[in-house]
DNA sequence: GCTCTGTTATAGCCTTTATAGAACAGAGCG
DNA sequence: CGCTCTGTTCTATAAAGGCTATAACAGAGC
């Protein structure tokens, strides 16, 4: 996994990161305890400013996706066997979910459509789709492209 | 109905505007042929420049929900029982569904929690939630608040 | 003729996005 | 110690997006 942008996409780069990262840690590419690449290294391997990934994982720190300290960088913070999520977050997340869903319906698909789409969704994140879900001891997992490990 | 904003969102208000109508189609509140208010009608209730208004539409008719003619003004073009959608909505609209749904389960939500959100947020749109599911004689359904109908 | 409609154009102001350069302190390592 | 990498903070810039504002035009209904 390489955290593929699209530079000539709509949606900002800072967001496509944020995205791509939130996407791996519930596939179980990222566990809690990974830790990510530095902001520069990452900014290096994607051809961004380390600003822009600077704001990503700000962006994941203050969704408590993330936790950042200066000695340790960024480890993931949360992942799918966490525990329950904090209630105002569902409150809030239900509300986007119902704007998504009221769109595929207000296109024509029904309720079975929508739901077999949420289930298809949901398996692909558990069943190991493509790569092995991240064993343990993999540190900077698959996300730093193809420079070995932390020592540079 | 009367399309509440929250100008203290990060949301853009079109966004906004382009969100409660689909919501609106979704849950039947609007039905294919229903008619709009004029985006000046509607600016004007919502305290807003038209222009914001104008966006939304034209947003909207891309996407394939409106028809807006000059004489006629905005009309729902889609709804529920308007057939299965494009094969290219379906794509796109995944994608984004994959985001959102990986939100959830990278913060703890149980894959029976997140199907549960879901066939809850579709049940609200079938069942009559509030208000009744707009008989196909009103026109300028539940959206230009106060005033009565179209002759002014 | 009057009014309302959608449509288009221009302009201004503010925020956001992404870039860039610079500097600082903490930590690891030879 | 010097060197390097790290996160963090600051300032600055150019480009794009969001919202408002004013104006003008043509089609439709009364």
């Amino acid at each position: 996994m390489i955290l593929s942008l699209d530079l000539d996409s709509d949606a900002p780069i800072y967001q496509q990161i944020r995205d791509r990262i939130v996407e791996a840690i519930a596939s179980g590419h990222l566990v809690e305890g990974s830790s990510l690449p530095s902001t520069r290294q990452l900014a290096v391997d994607l051809g961004i400013n380390f600003h822009t990934v600077n704001k990503a994982y700000d962006l994941l720190r203050r969704e408590g996706m993330l936790r950042i300290n200066r000695k340790s960088g960024a480890l993931v913070q949360r992942d799918a066997r966490s525990g329950p999520p904090e209630p105002g977050f569902t409150a809030e997340w239900e509300t986007r979910l119902r704007t998504l869903l009221a769109e595929a319906v207000a296109h024509g698909a029904g309720d079975p459509a929508v739901l077999d789409s949420c289930r298809s969704v949901l398996t692909s994140f558990t069943s190991p789709a493509s790569d092995s879900p991240a064993p343990a001891s993999r540190k900077r997992a698959e996300l730093g492209a193809e420079q070995g490990d932390s020592t540079r």
